[in-house]
DNA sequence: TGTACATCAGTGAACGCGCGTTCACTGATGTAC
DNA sequence: TGTACATCAGTGAACGCGCGTTCACTGATGTAC
């Protein structure tokens, strides 16, 4: 249990508790700090107050989403490979952190949803310019990949009535049908 | 402001505060009681306590979402136009109550969820025999459906990248592609 | 019609608790000479 | 090397508050005679 930069251990302690409590809202700044194993004045140290901290705990999901996308497809020739290999990436990081996920998009604006948004983008219009794509709006289709991952990752934590299919195979259908990839 | 049925009356105040405060975490039995101009331990005289209540107000969610489906649906005769009716129906319903829609399925397992989605089989089912669908597993690709329409209820409500898309066509090319309904 | 009483939904006071935030403090670390 | 002092991250006690839940109560409504 070595310490150094409290601030650190504060924003892992809340972001287990999220995960355990499920909601931002049953998080309380005293539950923090003694996840953290530290008194509940020692967390001004850092942050001016829970709002702040937890904001901050969903800053890095943005980040995490958004590096974990970008590697995925970092390194990968084949347009739609590259695609469907972001968009694998970008459901299994969001369910690695479900609540976290749902807090992110399921409250205020969302201002680091855009940049990530931008590579989604690209990654369609270079399944289009390569052929391989029917697309003939690649933003809006995007969107419609977006809109699809997003009902995976989040419904993906309740699941539907019957036996999980194969999530790949699911993963894929859903993102070729709505890319208007080539069969 | 008459009275009777405090029932009711705690149900619709508990209702319009989870969408005031956004999420079930941070409703309080007592702001309840308040909302609803009733003393605290009113609210003991019909619920056992404040999970209770709040189960019920997600109870009722899950049954205005598939009487919404259901009417909408009803009486059409073509089987795509049924089911586009009726995927139009469950998204906007869900826009209705955004935060309730979210509680509905971003916590415990979804009991009712069930029915609403044999419905969604059977209009996709429908549509395959009618020769308007080229899906191959009908059950599967209503599980899509069902992702696409989720995400685009919990996503309309922050909003992505740029300006928005007429939402019907949207919700028609998402539908359309993800049931294989013919162009 | 009138009186006595039972029923029962909702009240108001009270309890103990965890909360956010403040404050003066402590004790370890680093610098000056 | 040794002493005196400044800095500063974290502590522990304290505050006032809203919470869930309990309890004895009240006062309106309905029934019996």
């Amino acid at each position: 249990m070595a310490a150094r930069d409290l601030r650190t251990e504060l924003l892992a302690a809340a972001a287990a508790l999220l995960e355990r409590e499920g909601a931002v809202a049953a998080i309380s700044l005293r539950a923090v700090a003694r996840e953290a194993g530290v008194s509940a004045p020692a967390v001004y140290g850092h942050f001016a107050d829970l709002d702040a901290l937890m904001d901050a705990v969903l800053d890095e999901g943005f980040v995490a989403l958004l590096a974990a996308t970008r590697s995925a497809a970092a390194g990968i020739a084949d347009p739609v490979d590259r695609l469907v290999a972001g968009c694998r990436a970008y459901v299994e990081q969001g369910a690695a952190a479900p609540a976290r996920y749902l807090a992110m998009f399921g409250g205020r604006p969302l201002a680091h949803a855009g940049e990530a948004f931008d590579g989604l983008v690209e990654a369609v219009q270079a399944c289009v310019s390569a052929g391989r794509s029917a697309s003939r709006d690649p933003r809006a289709d995007a969107e419609l990949v977006w809109i699809g991952l997003h009902g995976l990752v989040t419904l993906g934590m309740t699941a539907p009535g019957t036996g999980r299919p194969d999530p790949d195979e699911q993963l894929g259908a859903l993102v070729g049908r709505l890319a208007l990839l080539d069969p």
